[in-house]
DNA sequence: ACGCAAATGCGTATTTTTTACGCAAATGTA
DNA sequence: TACATTTGCGTAAAAAATACGCATTTGCGT
């Protein structure tokens, strides 16, 4: 048996978020340790008496001050990180996103330290962060398409035109303004509201709500989402 | 820092593989410990200077005897594994497919304990080992649908019936044979061969066989692989 | 007040894909 | 030789995706 076996667990969180039609990802400034000053993903060591889940969420709490509205496992890496000289680190990557409304960082205790960056100005990061990002950023095209996942990066309350802007900017594809509201109100887990004028010039929008609890309906009686594009 | 972290690491294999129309799924013996005698996932810890898949391809050799034609991470399990009473294990599963053909366990040194299980009459398992397999039955029916790994659980030349039956088989949902055909057809990475007679009754069939390279082109042209059912 | 640009909301024609079957061809067997 | 069985191919109807046209509603500049 290996009893002896010398390598830690972490987790690693990988935090999106949408605003000014750029996606964003929360990164923090290690603030000791080998990579001192490099912009790092959100994680820790995890307790032994913590489950993975649990972990993240502490961390995501402690480092950041912010409670995130989607979280799931992404993946376990493990082969080369060494968050310290004297050890192996495995370490469980969480993927998260949060609404466009919780981006504003709340000033807690280490929180300081905490920031968003546009996935296309990003800064060197320590570790192997720049490849578990990469391995994010293909996750969250990927689930996209198939998952009704856009709606945990906008407010509640959304337009059509941010929906579709978010899937643009996010996948780099173009696509019929038209047709992708046709298609996704035809799933029929929206729900329309009033309206909102001052956003945008030209005619006021209707303001729509994901209705979590249809499409769970839609989904066990078979239903399945899908966006695809030309 | 939590340097006195007492959670180990280990790894698990969920090997599928078909045959006689089933899915089966590859589980050893426990030969000592808490589950002895127990049936398992192959499995164990990872040495200190191994990478994560490397541990799993080890086991697989070590436990079965086995070399899989498909590997890939599937989840990291680890709020409650207790593999051993005196600490807490964080078990990395991995899902593996492996060709027909090579469904003949070779009787190694360990490999004597293992076996093959239809999933229609599966033993109790030990440890979450339940849990862990059916996350990985419900990756593999998830994955039929949008990756081409049907082929790698089928011999090099298959016949179109046997496809036919593993989709149905492992679904668990009718299917149209002439549609079927047509459609799987219509990806143009199917290489036709000359026949084979003597497996069924009826008209001789054309043996078929998936052409991998042919795959990938495809795939990086913009090609999406995908098998809807009604 | 008017014209214009901008963004929205709805509709329709065309093309493509999916689905539902019909049926001839090729074998083994009684 | 008749028949059951499986295979291979085709075609028509239904459904979905795509490509646009265009009226509507606002703000703004003149």
């Amino acid at each position: 048996m290996v009893l002896n076996q010398n390598i830690k667990v972490a987790v690693d969180a990988i935090v999106f978020g949408y605003s000014q039609h750029q996606l964003h990802v929360l990164l923090v400034q290690q603030k000791y340790g080998p990579m001192q000053g490099r912009w790092v993903l959100v994680g820790g060591f995890v307790h032994d008496d913590e489950a993975l889940q649990a972990a993240v969420e502490r961390e995501l709490r402690e480092e950041a001050g912010i409670t995130v509205n989607y979280l799931e496992q992404l993946y376990t890496f493990g082969d080369a990180v060494q968050r310290d000289p004297r050890m192996r680190v495995v370490s469980v990557a969480y993927f998260a996103l949060v609404n466009a409304t919780e981006l504003k960082l709340h000033a807690d205790t280490d929180a300081a330290d905490a920031r968003w960056f546009p996935i296309s100005a990003l800064p060197p990061l320590g570790y192997d962060h720049d490849h578990i990002l990469s391995v994010a950023i293909q996750r969250l095209k990927s689930k996209l398409s198939y998952q009704p996942i856009g709606f945990d990066l906008l407010p509640e309350y959304f337009l059509f035109s941010d929906l579709e802007n978010l899937y643009c900017s996010i996948l780099g594809q173009e696509i019929d303004r038209r047709n992708f509201r046709k298609k996704i109100l035809s799933f029929g887990f929206l729900e329309e509201t009033d309206r909102v004028s001052k956003k945008n010039a030209g005619r006021p929008a209707k303001l729509f709500r994901f209705n979590k609890l249809k499409y769970k309906q839609l989904e066990q009686a078979g239903f399945y989402f899908e966006i695809k594009f030309a």
